[in-house]
DNA sequence: ACCTGTCAAGTCTGG
DNA sequence: CCAGACTTGACAGGT
């Protein structure tokens, strides 16, 4: 099984290479002029998309292949008040750009719109504003010219004390989606609310594929083991909304969350790196059914503790066969 | 140069 | 019914 990592949405490597600039609504409401204000979030908005290819340029350098953008490359972009801006046309070129280095890398990028976007959401105004958050941010994919295989990773959001409700609920909301939207999204479970066994259930319903994160899993389960749910979830990457359009006959490569806790008195939260042993039980346990998966490193050192990471496995490569590093950022586990 | 409170957004808990 | 926690990088305004 090749395993590749990736980490999430800046380097604390490089210096003075923010992809998330940003500008408060409060501030903007104090310049006089509106017009200069727009031109103004563009210009950070274009320096976030030239600091985001700076890092897949670094990436490139050390072989790492899989990278999440952050979801504040626009800033503003969603905000009610700026309803009538359109900083697509202005951005243009610099999506194009990313992309084009993206494709030619064969790179595997994604989004993760954060915890506003809610499908299980009984408001009307809090479904309306996330699937306007949905849509910003397949507007941003296409932009960059990126297949199908580049998704937007969401959870299934609040219970609101009701759980099979809110699921039934996301269901609905999920299908009257258009069409660009549900073939862009993956679900992950999350460390509170919908455990792994209940995304998975709503994943098969929908013919979603599942991203497993197995921190969450290790905080929030019904007492299973992550690699006993493991096959249902390799499947969910065989359905049609998860088929790479290049080549519809071949799955995508199934993708997992990986972090470690901060302590044991602070579980859920993640720690600055990556315990390789629990992760590496993990992996040797799906090898046999398993080609390839791609891991995402959520620790707060991102890059740094994918590098500290491939350290420590490729000290014990040396004493494990079953381990064999296969360049700076990925890993064969098995033959 | 460094520190602290705040930020557009949602949900849950406790009072 | 409402305030605060949750969580996070970066702004904004202060020293």
């Amino acid at each position: 099984m090749i395993v590749r990592f990736g980490y999430v949405a800046m380097s604390t490597v490089i210096k003075d290479c923010s992809p998330s600039k940003t500008m408060t609504m409060a501030s903007f409401s104090k310049l006089e002029d509106r017009e200069a204000g727009l031109r103004k979030l563009e210009a950070i908005a274009k320096m976030n998309l030239h600091n985001t290819l700076r890092l897949l340029k670094h990436n490139a350098g050390s072989e790492i292949q899989v990278y999440r953008m952050t979801s504040k490359l626009i800033p503003l972009a969603t905000h009610p008040e700026l309803q009538d801006w359109n900083p697509y046309a202005a951005l243009e070129d610099s999506f194009a750009e990313v992309g084009s280095y993206i494709r030619k890398r064969g790179m595997r990028v994604s989004f993760h719109p954060d915890h506003f976007t809610v499908l299980s959401t009984p408001r009307p105004e809090v479904l309306a504003s996330s699937v306007r958050d949905l849509e910003h941010h397949v507007r941003m994919l296409e932009a960059m010219g990126l297949p199908r295989t580049a998704k937007n990773n969401i959870h299934i959001g609040g219970a609101y004390g009701d759980k099979p409700a809110a699921a039934e609920r996301f269901c609905t909301h999920f299908a009257a989606l258009p069409e660009a939207l549900k073939m862009r999204m993956t679900l992950e479970n999350d460390d509170k609310t919908f455990n792994a066994a209940e995304t998975l259930e709503v994943c098969r319903r929908l013919g979603l594929p599942m991203v497993l994160d197995i921190h969450h899993q290790w905080v929030n389960n019904e007492g299973e083991l992550p690699w006993e749910l493991w096959p249902d979830i390799l499947r969910t990457w065989d359905s049609p909304l998860a088929q790479a359009d290049a080549d519809p006959g071949a799955p995508l490569v199934p993708k997992i969350h990986v972090s470690s806790p901060r302590s044991p008195s602070d579980p859920r939260s993640h720690a600055d790196l990556v315990e390789p042993a629990p992760l590496l039980a993990f992996l040797k346990r799906i090898a046999p059914d398993t080609p390839a998966v791609d891991a995402m490193i959520e620790a707060k050192a991102k890059d740094q503790a994918l590098f500290e990471l491939m350290g420590m496995l490729r000290e014990l490569a040396e004493k494990d066969p079953e381990i064999t590093i296969l360049d700076g950022a990925s890993i064969r586990i098995g033959t």
